[in-house]
DNA sequence: ACAATAGATTTGGAAATAATAATTTAATTT
DNA sequence: AAATTAAATTATTATTTCCAAATCTATTGT
C-alpha cells in the first residue's frame, strides 16, 4: 500500500524557508538591530555607538539580516544606510512583543511538564 | 565622563526573552506543528500520524514548545491534547508567511552583498 | 597618490541545537 | 496485577550558531 504523503513532506521546504527568517531575527543584538532602525534609516556608525557592541560583529550581524532579506542598503558617499525591507518584519516583532507581555504579566511561571497531568 | 548606557544594555534581557520566543518557533519541523494545530487542538499521536517523524523527536519539540509557553496542554485518558496558547502566535506565523510569499515572487534572489555599493 | 574613515569578510574556537536510539512514566484494559 | 498504549525523558553525537581578532575593501579628503 501506497502512504499519503505527510504535511511535513509536502511542505518541508516552505517550512525551512519559513523557519530561516525566523532564525534571523531570532538573536538578540539582531533584534536590537531591527528596533534601533524600525522608525527610519541609520547608518552602521550610528548603530556602532546606539547598540555598542563591536563595528566587526554589528557588520556580521547585518550580513546575515541582508542576505535574507530583512534589510534593505543604501551608501550615500562613505556612510551605509540600513533600513527594514518590509514593514510586515516590524509587525511581526511587534506581535512577538505582546504576547512576551502578556505571558509575563499572567501566566504563571511555572514551567508546565506534560506529566502534571495527574490524576 | 560618564556615557549613557546603550540601548542594548537596556533592553538586553527584553531582546533576550524575545529572541527565545522567535528561537522556539524557528525550527522546521516546530513550525509544522504550530501549522497543524493553529485551527484546533490535536494529539500526540494524530501528530506523529501528519507530521510524520518519530514520536520521540516529536516529543522533544513539543516539550520546548511547552517551556516557553507557545502551546498549551490537556489530557483526557490516555491523550494529550495539544492546542496554540496565544494566538497571536498565530498571527505572527502568518505574517511571516507573507513576508515569504512576497519575497519569493517580487525580490530579485540576488543576495545582496554590501559592497555592490559602487560607483 | 596617500592617509583617513566607514564598513565588510575570514578564520577559529566555544557554546547552543537537533536528531536518533534507548529507556521510562502514566493511564487504560484485560 | 500484567499487558498495552500514549507520551516524555535521557544520553550521545553531529551540526549550527555566535563572538572576537585580524584583515581587507570602498570612498573621501588632502
Amino acid at each position: 500500500m501506497v502512504f499519503a504523503k505527510s504535511i511535513f513532506m509536502r511542505k518541508e521546504s516552505f517550512y525551512h524557508l519559513h523557519s530561516d527568517i525566523c532564525k534571523t531575527i531570532a538573536n538578540p543584538r539582531r533584534l536590537a538591530i531591527i528596533d534601533m532602525i524600525h522608525k527610519g534609516e541609520m547608518t552602521v556608525s550610528t548603530l556602532v555607538k546606539k547598540i555598542g557592541i563591536s563595528q566587526a560583529n554589528l557588520s556580521q550581524h547585518l550580513a546575515i539580516l541582508r542576505s535574507k532579506g530583512v534589510v534593505q542598503t543604501r551608501r550615500e558617499g562613505n556612510n551605509i544606510y540600513y533600513s527594514i525591507a518590509n514593514p510586515k518584519i516590524i509587525a511581526a516583532f511587534d506581535l512577538i512583543s505582546e504576547v512576551l507581555r502578556e505571558s509575563t504579566s499572567s501566566r504563571s511561571k511555572t514551567v508546565s511538564n506534560a506529566f502534571d497531568h495527574k490524576r
